[in-house]
Order: structure tokens, then C-alpha cells, then sequence
RNA sequence: GGCCCGUUGGUCAAGCGGUUAAGACUCCGGCCUUUCACGCCGGCAACAGGGGUUCGAGUCCCCUACGGGUCACCA
């Protein structure tokens, strides 16, 4: 064994400052837990200044995905959550990838057998089939007897070390095990979970170096960390009771063990976790859909973690002032995305003028193709009326054709207009529009109050009418004025005109 | 089935032994208004159940129920 490669090893842990991870495995799409894990590592390390780093886990040939730690990266830098370290110092950073550490874990592993805390195990595959999606069958049934079943001793795990050493050299195909006490207990201290004790009869001697040579999560998950110095472990609650085995690790290694923070997941419903097999959005799906990232990741901070307060809204910069640990719930909750879309028009209505014009363009320009139609006077009347991006096409699709409308609409209830008014007002408005020579917001405000005035009629008798022949439905992004303004003198005209006769039509 | 964890309105949640049990979303009223929306005001709606401990329990303990996790050469 070589001491100066392990020391090597050691030697590049810095230590003194706060050090998270975000450790996904590339599986080709980020999904909104992953992304809120990621989030809480990333404020941890930096709310103390520390240093957030991206780790790809890729340690299952079976399911690698081309392409897939470009979309985490993508996610990661779209969300700002930028990591700052890598295995090339000084040079552009690329994440570190586990399959590019190949040799350190199996160094690491053969230093556990030498030790006597792991050994070399040359039994038969057991335990499970694989199905098709990567899931699996057990083979055991649960027995129906009460208390903790005795764990099956493993036949390789009393060989002597020197004995299996040199069959291992001869090419012997084995994997690594962890040798798990019999005797005592583990304790895990969780910042969120509390301390948990398991006895460690109840563990098994899990698999540190599968067949094939690639680590398993739970031993290069082990190294990393210890070796890349983080100082603070984020991850889900389906390894707190791999916990303890971490423990034992740390322990038979003689190193400290980092401070835990285990999540609970985000739920579709109360009984499943959000996930893309049955339907549930990705990061990027939301995107799709019309959500804006900033908007995203406040709504996503707040799926089992609270600030304490009654306040929601945070940004990121918000966040790394008032995130705290202990706000973290250890219950599951579930994803609601009425609410996500309340965040998202806040988000919205908070954003300057210029740059909701500038996301909405595209949106706005999809539908409207008519030269004299100012983009940016539409983009203003729907920032205040839009909850998500891909709500924009339907609101506005009348300001390029005049829908082919039914008369009812004309009913007004609340200001008694009926459509025989409703036709008195827009002949009414058609003059008054004739007469004039300007066409402004301004202009076309101050003709229509007149003219409600000289008509002795409330400002909404001949509001509503205008409003329905120059859209040609109910409800409207803006008011008559605006979209009189944006469809123009000319068109504004044709309409009321199509909207005298189809009235006309009625009466006759 | 064993072990571990959880459970406050439909949802997110505050609450750390004494509160009229916050707040937000949704929904429903009302006001404002140039419709819808926005905004403002108001309303509906919760401590899973049962035992303790205590002068006093959503808060502490135990049991039950329900839910989740785990028991892979997956992560």
C-alpha cells in the first residue's frame, strides 16, 4: 500500500470554511426536489462565505444519460446557483465526476480490507432481478415474524485477509462489502432529524465496490466527501438509514464525520413523491410552461423550509440573508402548483416594465403578426394580467383577428346595458371618434368620459360596449381605452362598425 | 414484516407549556374600477384519535391509526 498516494490524497482538503455539495445523479432532467436540495447546499456554503461545489454521481454504467450533466449544469447557472470548484484548479470549472475517480475508491476500498473493516467477497449475484426500467424485484419476502431478522452472514466475510488478497490479485471477480459490527450501537446526529440510534446488528455488510469495479453511492459518497472536505452533508431522507453505515465508515477510516442535514422529499400527493414517471413537471417543463426560474426557486425554498416569518417573497439574495437550518420541517410536503403559478405572477407584476416587455416579446410576437400593433403597448396592459408566460397567446389573440362573436355579450347587468344601448353607444362612440384627429391614450380617455357626460351615462354604459365590439370577447387584457389605442383609428372603427351592424342585424 | 421518521384548515405553514391557534395560496362575499384582473376590506376552513404528566398541552410522555422511508452489485 501506497502511503504517499493516500497523504496526496488528503493533502488537497482545504478546511476552516463551509464546504456543501450538490450530488445528483445524472438521470437527464432536474426535478424540483434536486433543485431545492441544491439550493439549501448552496445557501448553507455561502451564507458563511464558504464554497459550493457540483459532484456528478454517476457511478451506474447501466443508466447514464448522454448529455445529462450538461442539463445540471444548465439548471444550476439558470437558477444562479453557481458552484465554484472542480478538479482542474485554476482552468474553467467542470464538475467533479465520479467515474473519472475510479482509482481513488478502489485504493480507498482496498485500504478498508487491509484494515479489517471491509473485506473481498466472491459469492454469486444474489438478492435482487433487474426489470427493464431499472427498477427491481425482490426475491426475499418479508417474514411475518416479529422482531429484528439476523442479519445472513456472508461466507467470504471471516476469509482471511491475506488469502482473499491474492485470490483478489488473480483476477478472481469479487466485489468490496463493509464488515457491519455485531455489537453496540451507531448514533447519527442530524440537524434536522435529531440523533438517531440503530443498533448495529440490524446493518448489513453493504457493498462499498461493485463487481465491475465502480463504487456503490453509499461508499463514493463516503470518500468524496471526506476528501473534497465538505463540511455539511445535504441529502434525502431515503439515506438516513444508510446513516449509520456512513458512520461506521468514517469511524473505520478515522475521519470526522460532517455535520448532516437530511431532507424530506416533495410529494405529488400525499403519498407519492413528485416524479417525472408519473407526469409531475421538471425544472425545465416549468420553463416550458410559462414559469420564471426566480420564481421557481422562492416558491420551491419554501417546500419544507420556513423562514418563520410572514413574509414569502424572497430572491436568492433574500435567502442567503434569512436561510436558516432549523426552519428546515422533517415532514414531506407537497407540491402545489396553483400556488407555484401565485408566486410566478408575483414575480410578474414586481418585474420592471422593460424587461416583462423583453420575456413576453416572443409570446406576443407568436400570435400578433399585424405591422401597426405596438409590441410593447401590449406587453404593458398584460403584465398586470398574466400568471404565467404561456397564458399571453389566448389573451391576445383578438388584437389580430376580431373574433366572430355572439351578441350577448353585449349584456351588461351591473350597468344595465343591454344591447339596444349597446348599439346607441357605439353609433355614439363612432362619431365622436370621426370627429377627432388625435389617437392616444389620452385623446381617446378624454372622448370617451366627455361623451359619457353629454350622454348623461355612467362611464361603464359606454365603456362595456366599446370594449366588446373592439375585442370581441369578455374578458380582456386592458380596458376599451388601450385596446382602442393599440388596435388604431382605423381598425378601432372597422370593429364598432361590425359591432353597430351585427346589433342592427337583431332589431330588424 | 422489522427498524426509522412523520401527522396544525384542501395546500404551504407559524407556533418551542398559558395565543381569540398567525400568515400565504385556493374558494366565497364586498369595495374600487373602464370588463376581467390588480389593489383594498371581509369570510369559510385546522392541532389525526385515545390515554397520561401538569394548575394549565398543538407544544412533554405512551399507545393506536394513517402516511412515508429503508431492508439492491440504484442512487
Amino acid at each position: 500500500m501506497n502511503k504517499q498516494w493516500f497523504n496526496n490524497q488528503e493533502a488537497k482538503i482545504p478546511r476552516g470554511k463551509v464546504r456543501t455539495r450538490f450530488a445528483p445523479s445524472p438521470t437527464g432532467y432536474m426535478h424540483v426536489g434536486g433543485l431545492r436540495t441544491a439550493l439549501y447546499a448552496y445557501l448553507i456554503a455561502k451564507k458563511d462565505n464558504g464554497t459550493f461545489i457540483l459532484r456528478i454521481e454517476d457511478t451506474d454504467k447501466a443508466r447514464f444519460v448522454e448529455g445529462a450533466t450538461e442539463i445540471i449544469i444548465k439548471t444550476l447557472r439558470d437558477a444562479g446557483l453557481n458552484y465554484d470548484e472542480g478538479p482542474d484548479i485554476g482552468g474553467p470549472v467542470a464538475p467533479y465526476t465520479q467515474s473519472e475517480r475510479l482509482d481513488i475508491y478502489k485504493q480507498y476500498a482496498a485500504l478498508l480490507c487491509e484494515k479489517g473493516a471491509a473485506y473481498y467477497c466472491f459469492c454469486e449475484r444474489q438478492g435482487d432481478e433487474r426489470q427493464g426500467d431499472g427498477s427491481s424485484v425482490l426475491l426475499h419476502q418479508w417474514s411475518k415474524i416479529d422482531g429484528p431478522s439476523p442479519r445472513d452472514p456472508d461466507p467470504c466475510r471471516d476469509l482471511p485477509y491475506a488469502e482473499s488478497k491474492i485470490r483478489a490479485d488473480a483476477g478472481v471477480p469479487f466485489v468490496v462489502r463493509m464488515k457491519a459490527p455485531y455489537d453496540g450501537n451507531t448514533t447519527v446526529a442530524d440537524m434536522v432529524f435529531g440523533e438517531i440510534t440503530t443498533p448495529n446488528k440490524t446493518l448489513d455488510d453493504m457493498i462499498l465496490l461493485k463487481r465491475d469495479g465502480y463504487p456503490t453511492y453509499n461508499f463514493a459518497n463516503v470518500i468524496d466527501d471526506h476528501l473534497m472536505g465538505i463540511t455539511h452533508v445535504m441529502r434525502g431522507s431515503e439515506y438516513l438509514s444508510s446513516a449509520p453505515k456512513y458512520n461506521l465508515l468514517y469511524k473505520a477510516f478515522g475521519w470526522e464525520i460532517p455535520t448532516y442535514i437530511t431532507v424530506s422529499p416533495v410529494m405529488r400527493d400525499a403519498n407519492n413523491k413528485l416524479s417525472k414517471r408519473h407526469g409531475d413537471p421538471t425544472y425545465d417543463d416549468l420553463l416550458t410552461q410559462g414559469y420564471l426560474p426566480e420564481a421557481v426557486l422562492n416558491y420551491v425554498a419554501l417546500l419544507g423550509w420556513s423562514p418563520g416569518g410572514e413574509r414569502e417573497m424572497f430572491t436568492l439574495k433574500d435567502m442567503l440573508e434569512v436561510f436558516d437550518v432549523s426552519g428546515i420541517s422533517k415532514a414531506p410536503a407537497i407540491f402545489d402548483m396553483v400556488k407555484l403559478t401565485h408566486f410566478n405572477s408575483e414575480y410578474i407584476r414586481a418585474m420592471p416594465a422593460k424587461e416583462f416587455a423583453k420575456i413576453a416579446r416572443p409570446y406576443i410576437c407568436n400570435v400578433i403578426k399585424n405591422e401597426n400593433i405596438s409590441i410593447e403597448a401590449v406587453a404593458t396592459i398584460l403584465q398586470a394580467r398574466c400568471e404565467k408566460l404561456t397564458d399571453i397567446p389566448e389573451k391576445i389573440d383578438f388584437f389580430e383577428s376580431l373574433p366572430n362573436y355572439d351578441t350577448e355579450l353585449y349584456i351588461h347587468k351591473k350597468s344595465k346595458t343591454d344591447k339596444m344601448i349597446s348599439r346607441d353607444m357605439l353609433i355614439a362612440a363612432k362619431k365622436a371618434f370621426e370627429k377627432n384627429t388625435e389617437w392616444t391614450n389620452e385623446s381617446i380617455h378624454d372622448i370617451l368620459i366627455e361623451l359619457a357626460l353629454n350622454l348623461e351615462v355612467k362611464n361603464a354604459t359606454l365603456m362595456w360596449p366599446v370594449r366588446i365590439a373592439t375585442a370581441g370577447k369578455a374578458v380582456t387584457p386592458g380596458g376599451a381605452i388601450e385596446i382602442c389605442s393599440i388596435l388604431g383609428y382605423n381598425e378601432t372603427l372597422r370593429r364598432i362598425e361590425i359591432g353597430i351592424e351585427k346589433l342592427s342585424e337583431e332589431n330588424r
